[in-house]
DNA sequence: GTGAAAGCGCTAACAC
DNA sequence: GTGTTAGCGCTTTCAC
């Protein structure tokens, strides 16, 4: 049905070999041949056939990209930074949601293995070491943890510094003289979350202040637990006069619940979320925000998996990229915008 | 390097067809054989090779989607959508991104070809038929378009009543008095963004208002594009008492604009957006909107290409779903949100 | 129900 | 530089 390299080289009087490598862009072909094949490949409408040269050649151009979920901004962003990094090289992403969900995330791997990726980026939805993961390593196929390490696994990781970011946010609400700070964050299985869970409680240690444990709410990674558990928190007897979320996911739902309360931002409840987006700087007031350098996690995602596969046999690396504190205004803490 | 059928055959003293229709799951094999084939795979750790079923086969399960950015929440969430529904059936997604430029798009088609999809997605640039679309089409690759239709091109579309729900939109507008009603859009060339320009003139035209072409602001498909296209229409002499947004990227713009210029919505300008996002309820006044169904959108142009893909031949499908009309407070008709 | 054998379209030695 | 020749790992007739 397809013009293969076979016909192409029958019309242009050369051998399939030679007509191959021409196509193909690989060995030696004398310009006059070459003009010949590509003449006649044009006018005969062929097409490379990526599958046969996978088969034969054992590289497939393609990469696995397994999210939690694209329809999180973070991912989305993610997602197109890996993209635009390895189109450029040839590659095309193939892309998958796992929905935190370790056996979704299994079974999506082993899909991409069966297809033959080069390589993959995950996002694990666990921290601890899992078969599909290690095996991974161990069969030598290139692998970068995106956002999220796993420990004792070997491969590349590329996140930012998801404790300090949580304690410098905590720290600030703690300046200005907040005692009872609300943390609302998904399960701290999720290492990311785990890390800033983990600087929202040192920044509370060196403070010298006790976490009251009551305050701190650890829930699905959905908006709409987010919203459940961001409620909850607000419904107590002593609310928190202030409230740390740990990711955009958790701020929409807390955003969202602080208004179904009538709760007025900073004035009843101080707040500061982990990850900015355009969107944080249009309400009122403005959300102050740890912000991730997400387009560049991706970009090193993309460029640590390209050395990857270009036989790169380097120890893992563990990239880690700073967040930033951006003061806006929702601890009442300035009127700037 | 990895087990192959033919190793399993062996190992199971079947012949390597027997192994094939068995670890296939096509054609007869007794229980028997079945039992010892599958027994054999799992200890000797088989994975299938979807490349060279792929090459045997002549089939990929694999769809190619092109959307313009999947960093836009809109398409986004249609990605989601649209693997949720092609993965129940085995299908894995190859993504990427065309930034509404027809010569990249040419290019992604191009490649989804080369990797042999057995289907393809795509958000087409421009409405007017071009050769990489229509050879799709004769070559009867499975072709939906999502959300934009392309004039004269026979390939199922899915797309909501854009002209319908900008007309709403503005007719709302011009019942509340506004006379003055600018418009910020992307490209009319993008025929979804050139049906809600209909729609804001036809509103005109049945109200017998002229449309003032000075507020009509036609530019680029960012939101950086949109900022300085309604900067321009805001700071215009007599500026438009109300503005009507073609989608959420001109939305956000435009909302940026009006802020830095300090200007109050809806005291100063009223507005009403195209496309709903969780954070325009979140911002003082909520945003009134035209809300699109873009998970139903994404769903639909899953079960479509799975149709075609299973052999449907029936004449081009054009699904049109319609958008809903969502009051809020932007527009200061209203303290409800 | 099972097996033998011929490809699918390309790459990759290797010889010339 | 070019051609010959094996595969890559699977599906798919077609006999038996």
């Amino acid at each position: 049905m397809g013009v293969t390299v076979k016909d192409v080289a029958q019309a242009a009087g050369v051998s399939q070999a030679t007509a191959a490598r021409a196509l193909g862009g690989y060995g030696y072909v004398s310009p006059t041949s070459r003009r010949l094949i590509e003449d006649a490949a044009r006018s005969m409408g062929y097409r490379r056939h990526a599958v046969a040269r996978a088969l034969a050649s054992n590289v497939t151009h393609t990469v696995g990209l397994v999210v939690s979920d694209i329809e999180n901004p973070f991912f989305a962003t993610a997602a197109r930074a890996l993209s635009d990094t390895l189109e450029s090289e040839g590659y095309t992403i193939l892309l998958a949601n796992s929905d935190e969900d370790l056996d979704r995330e299994e079974r999506l791997v082993e899909a991409f293995r069966a297809r033959r990726v080069d390589g993959l980026v995950v996002v694990p939805s666990v921290a601890t070491k899992t078969p599909h993961l290690s095996d991974l390593v161990s069969a030598e196929i290139p692998l970068v943890l995106f956002d999220r390490p796993v420990r004792g696994l070997k491969a590349d990781v590329v996140l930012v510094d998801n404790k300090e970011g949580a304690k410098t946010a905590v720290e600030h609400l703690l300046r200005l003289g907040h005692q009872r700070i609300g943390l609302v964050s998904d399960p701290p299985e999720i290492s990311s979350s785990g890390e800033r869970i983990a600087g929202y409680r040192a920044a509370h240690e060196e403070a010298g202040i006790p976490v009251d444990e009551r305050l701190v709410v650890l829930t699905g990674s959905t908006q709409a637990d987010g919203y459940r558990g961001a409620k909850q928190l607000l419904e107590r007897a002593k609310r928190p006069s202030a409230i740390f979320t740990a990711n955009n996911m958790m701020s929409v739902g807390t955003l969202l619940a602080l208004r179904d309360l009538a709760l007025h931002v900073p004035r009843d409840v101080a707040m500061v979320g982990f990850d900015d987006l355009e969107w944080t700087t249009l309400i009122e007031p403005a959300l102050t925000v740890v912000r991730q350098p997400v387009h560049d996690i991706g970009r090193h995602a993309g460029t640590r998996l390209l050395a990857r596969m270009n036989g790169d046999r380097s120890p893992p690396r563990r990239i880690r990229l700073p967040t930033e504190f951006i003061v806006r205004g929702s601890c009442g803490e300035t009127e700037k915008r």
